[in-house]
DNA sequence: AAGTGTGAATGCGTTCACAGCA
DNA sequence: TGCTGTGAACGCATTCACACTT
């Protein structure tokens, strides 16, 4: 079940995307499931889902298709899906404060354990189950609670520098609100999402394609 | 300056970095710049940057680089940002309200012009120059307003009809916050960011890559 | 000398096509 | 027969290498 080679980023979105539909295949009742079904809800082709599943093993019967459940819970184990992931959030402006409270994230296992912000207007604001810290608390909880990933949602100019805090304080992922490049160092894995520019590309596609 | 085939999006992200820094940089006093020092930046190769404006003319001179002024006017108007987009929103729950507040997008040109709800306990909150309208106002609106793009930041299920909606009454792009994938008719793009996604690949990228 | 512009080579993800198993 | 699993073919994005320009 572990890849041989490095596996491309598009084929771990593609299982987390099989994974939620198996999920939801599962409610209803069924027990098994073809790969051009599967394929069917992603938009994507058979071979597609097929190839990407071959990297991990063989999951399927041949004839057959694959088990609903059985498919699921590899898939899980696969993406590290199969345990409670802790992440803190640091900024607690208007995005990390919805980000706070955004349910989609407990529904799949990640818990907010701390939330952070250098105002002091914004301390001691109650989100969720969590109290708005000051920063300078940053380096103690993480020992403290050991949380696995942070959350960025700080002023693209402060954004660096709580990389590098939080990669030595020991987080290994980061996902990346703010709109600026970032480095960290091989051990620390940074997404990004920059909502600008997905406006940006919207932008391009209006004004250059599909006319 | 229109390329002659279809762009792949990749370019079309980088050209929307190069873009931030060209503005940076400019800012900064800079008249002109290479190849190389664009690439620094966003963490690619000199080659790339060539190759990626190739696609749309020559804007350089050898042995000598870009103007940096120049090619930040041409890259708006590849990008189509030489002008003002109108955005509403639809879905004013914590993500809708956060993205109505953010001001990141004004800044790049994104202004919006309407935000909406189901929910009745949410008609009427002020956020920043707009009010939460009900969302039967929607086609009218649209039609009265006259904007291009959308974002959906509304529960998972409620996400396709809106698309639907939203396609008839004239957006030709969206921005969609939902977990679930979408269709649309071809003249509509639609784009997804999806939060727990981000999450998942970092869980992926922890259990698996890079020990 | 410095740095662009671009055809050619490379590498990589997707699609094809079919052998193999239930 | 039906559908999986996978090597081979394909197509596309990135990288290379160098001719060309200032």
């Amino acid at each position: 079940m572990t890849p041989l080679k490095h596996i491309a980023e598009s084929t771990v979105r593609r299982l987390s995307a099989y994974l939620r539909f198996l999920e939801d295949f599962e409610a209803q009742g069924h027990q098994t499931i073809s790969s051009g079904e599967l394929a069917a809800q992603g938009g994507t082709t058979s071979a597609q889902v097929r190839k990407d599943l071959s990297f991990f093993g063989s999951f399927g019967k041949r004839g057959l298709g694959y088990s609903v459940h059985a498919l699921a819970t590899s898939l899980r184990t696969i993406l590290g899906l199969g345990r409670e992931w802790r992440v803190i959030i640091v900024g607690a402006g208007k995005i990390g404060a919805a980000l706070a409270q955004y349910r989609g994230f407990r529904e799949r296992g990640f818990t907010v354990v701390g939330v952070y912000d250098v105002d002091a207007t914004r301390l001691g604001r109650a989100l969720d189950g969590n109290v708005v810290r000051d920063q300078t608390e940053l380096e103690d909880d993480i020992h403290r609670l050991k949380p696995e990933m942070a959350l960025l949602a700080v002023p693209a100019e402060a954004a660096q520098p709580l990389v590098d805090r939080l990669a030595k304080a020991g987080i290994r992922a980061i996902l990346n609100f703010a709109p600026t490049p970032l480095v960290a160092p091989a051990n620390v894995t940074v997404r990004s999402v920059n909502m600008a520019l997905e406006l940006e590309i919207l932008s391009y596609a209006l004004v250059n394609e599909k006319e």
